[in-house]
DNA sequence: CACCGTAGTCGAAGCGCTTCGACGGGTGAA
DNA sequence: TTCACCCGTCGAAGCGCTTCGACTACGGTG
C-alpha cells in the first residue's frame, strides 16, 4: 500500500504538505503541487479511508431504499443508478441501505461515522426516521416530502401537480367524468408522501373543474385492472377519463378497457403518472407526466454534497410536472 | 461521539481490554466482558470506522451491478437486496458499485480499504476485471462463471444444466422440433457468462435428443416477440417447443403466439428460465426452471464472508436447476 | 532602514482503534 | 515447595491521515 509519506518522500515534501497539496486546506506553490501531483500519479496514491476519516469525511454518501410491496422496482433502481452515477461525479461512493432498516441502518451510518450523509426515498407523511434526523446532525436528504418539510432538505416531483395538471388535461380535452387509479392500497396506508399528493391534486382539480370524479387504490396485475375497470364503468357510465399513476399497471388496464370494449382514445382517455419510457413503450404510448427518477436522485445527490461542504441549500425543491402528449388521450366523444 | 476509552472507563477497564472483550480476539474474564458489555449498551458505544480500519476491516461488501441494456432489472435488484439483507445479517453493509466504472471501481475499493471485499455480478465468460481480482489481494466472490474460474470463488445457477433440462422436459412430452429464444444480441457479443452457457446446454441436449432445434437472441418489447415468433415457425414449420431465456419477454412471446393463431400449450409449449415470480404471474403461468436470485445473492455474501475470516471456501458452486411444472407445457399433439 | 504581514513549508500532535509485549497472580506439575 | 506456564489485563506504540502552530524568507510599508 502507497502512503501519504510514500508520495511526500517521492515529491521531496513533508507529508504535511502532500496533505495540503491535495486538499487546497492551504496555499502551496504551483511547482511543489505540480511535484506532488506527479508523485501521486506515478505511484498510483489513494488517500486511504481509515486515515482520512480523521480529518472527518470518508466519501461515503448512504441512500435508503424501500423494497416492499407497492413499490415500483424500476422507479428505485432508477434512483440508485443516478445516485451511484451522481456521487461517482462527485467523488463520493454509495452505501446502500435497505428501508427494512429504517431508523437502525440511519443510527448506525450516523454514529459509525461510516456515511457523511443520508439520502432517503419512499417518504411517508409523517415519517418516522424523520425525528432521528432532525435531532442527529447527519446530513440528510429527502427523494419525497413529508408533511411538516421544516428544517429538511426535500427534492420531489410536484405531485400534487401533477395530479392538477392530468386533471387539466381531461377537462380541456372535454372530459367531464374521471377517474384516478392509484397504487395499491397499502401505499396508501402507509400515507406514502408522493401518493396522497396525487390524489389531493387530482381531486382538488377535478372539484375545480367541477368534474365528476372518484379514486380507487388498485394492486397490481391483469385481474385488478379487469376489477378497478369493471367496477369503474359500473360506477360511472359515463367515464371517459382515466388517470393512472401505478406503473405496473399502465399495459394491463389499456388490456381491460379493450376487453370490455372501449377503445383508447376513442372511448376513454388515459393519462398515466410515470417514468417516461414506460408510457412511451406502453402497448399504446401513452399521453404521461413524466416522474424523473434519474432527474431527482441526481439532485438529490448534489443538494447533498452541497449540504456537506457547509453551504446553504433550498429546504424544498419540487419539480414542476410535464406533461407529454401521446396516443391515449383524445377529446370527448371523438 | 462516545470512544472507546469512554466505555472503558464507564467499564473501569483499559481501552484494549475493551477492545479484546470486543473482538474476543484474545480472552477476557466473563464478570470484565460483561461489564464492558454492560458500559457499551448503557453508553450507545459503537465502534468508528475510521479507528476501526487501523485494525483493516471495515465491515463493508462492495457490490457490483451491471445497469446497461440487455440486462433485467428485477433480477438485478433481487440481487442487491438480497446481498444487503444477507450482509446486515452478518453485520455488513453494502457498497453500490457500477458496472460503468469497472475496473475502477474495484481498483478504488481496494487500494482505498473501503471494502473488505467485492461481490460480481453479469460476469463475462472473459471478464475483463478478473485480472484484477487475481493480482490484488481483495477478496472476491463472482455471481456468473467465467470460462477461466480457477482461483477464484464463483456461485451461480448451472445454467447449462438448466438448458439441458429445459429440452429434456419438452423432449420428454414428445417435442422434436425446439427453438430457443434468448436474451437480446448485445448479451451475447459481451459473451455473457449465463447467456452463453444455457445455450450450450439447450444445444447439447437437443443434439443428443435429436431434435431439430435453433437459437434466436431476441430483444425485448412486443414487436420483437411478434417478430421472432413468425421467424420461427417460417424457418421451423414443426416447431412446437419453445424455450425461452429473457424475462421481460415472456408475455409478450405468449400473446405473439396466440395472435399467429397458436394456442399455448395446445400448439405450442413454452418454457421459460426467469425467476419464478415471473414465470407463475405471467398471462398463462408457465413452466419454468427459476433463476433463484435471491438465493445466489446469499449465497455470495455467505462466501465472501467465510473467505473474510480465512476459511477455505469452495471454488465454484453450481446450484442445480429445478423446473416447476405449469400451464405452459403439454405433450405434443394433445 | 526597521518592521510587519504573508506565502509556503515543516514538524509534531492527535484522531479512535487495534495489537504487541509485558506483567502479576494463580495453578498444575515435579 | 518451587518453578513454569497460562490467563487476564494493562500500557504503549503505531496505523495513515489531517491540522495546528511554528518558522523562514521575502516583499511592501512607513
Amino acid at each position: 500500500m502507497v502512503t501519504i509519506t510514500d508520495v511526500a518522500r517521492r515529491a521531496g515534501v513533508s507529508p504535511s504538505t502532500v496533505s495540503y497539496a491535495l486538499s487546497g486546506k492551504r496555499p502551496i506553490s504551483d511547482a511543489t503541487r505540480l511535484r506532488v501531483q506527479a508523485a501521486v500519479r506515478e505511484l498510483g496514491y489513494r488517500a486511504d479511508v481509515g486515515g482520512r476519516a480523521r480529518g472527518h469525511r470518508s466519501g461515503v454518501l448512504a441512500l435508503a431504499v424501500p423494497m416492499r410491496s407497492g413499490i415500483h422496482v424500476p422507479v428505485v433502481t432508477q434512483f440508485a443508478v443516478s445516485v451511484v452515477t451522481a456521487a461517482r461525479a462527485h467523488d463520493h461512493d454509495v452505501l446502500l441501505l435497505t428501508q427494512e432498516e429504517g431508523e437502525e441502518g440511519i443510527g448506525r451510518v450516523a454514529e459509525t461515522g461510516l456515511a457523511d450523509g443520508v439520502i432517503l426515498t419512499d417518504v411517508q407523511l409523517q415519517d418516522s426516521r424523520l425525528p432521528l434526523l432532525r435531532s442527529r446532525s447527519l446530513p440528510s436528504v429527502l427523494i419525497g416530502l413529508p408533511a411538516e418539510p421544516e428544517g429538511l432538505t426535500c427534492v420531489d416531483l410536484d405531485f400534487r401537480a401533477a395530479g392538477e395538471l392530468c386533471v387539466e388535461h381531461l377537462a380541456r380535452l372535454g372530459h367531464r367524468t374521471v377517474a384516478l387509479v392509484g397504487s395499491p392500497p397499502e401505499v396508501y396506508v402507509r400515507r406514502t408522501a408522493f401518493a396522497r399528493r396525487l390524489v389531493d391534486g387530482f381531486t382538488s382539480a377535478a372539484d375545480r373543474h367541477r368534474l365528476t370524479s372518484t379514486v380507487h387504490p388498485c394492486g397490481t396485475g391483469a385481474d385488478a385492472a379487469r376489477a378497478v375497470a369493471e367496477r369503474l364503468l359500473r360506477e360511472l357510465p359515463a367515464l371517459t377519463g382515466v388517470v393512472v399513476h401505478n406503473e405496473p399497471l399502465v399495459d394491463p388496464l389499456l388490456d381491460a378497457f379493450e376487453h370490455l370494449g372501449l377503445r383508447v382514445p376513442g372511448d376513454v382517455s388515459l393519462v398515466a403518472v410515470c417514468p417516461a419510457p414506460v408510457a412511451a413503450t406502453a402497448r399504446t404510448p401513452v399521453t404521461s407526466v413524466a416522474v424523473p427518477s434519474a432527474e431527482l436522485g441526481t439532485r438529490a445527490v448534489r443538494l447533498l454534497i452541497r449540504k456537506l461542504s457547509g453551504a446553504p441549500v433550498p429546504g424544498t425543491t419540487l419539480l414542476p410536472p410535464r406533461l407529454t402528449q401521446r396516443a391515449s388521450t383524445a377529446p370527448r366523444g371523438v
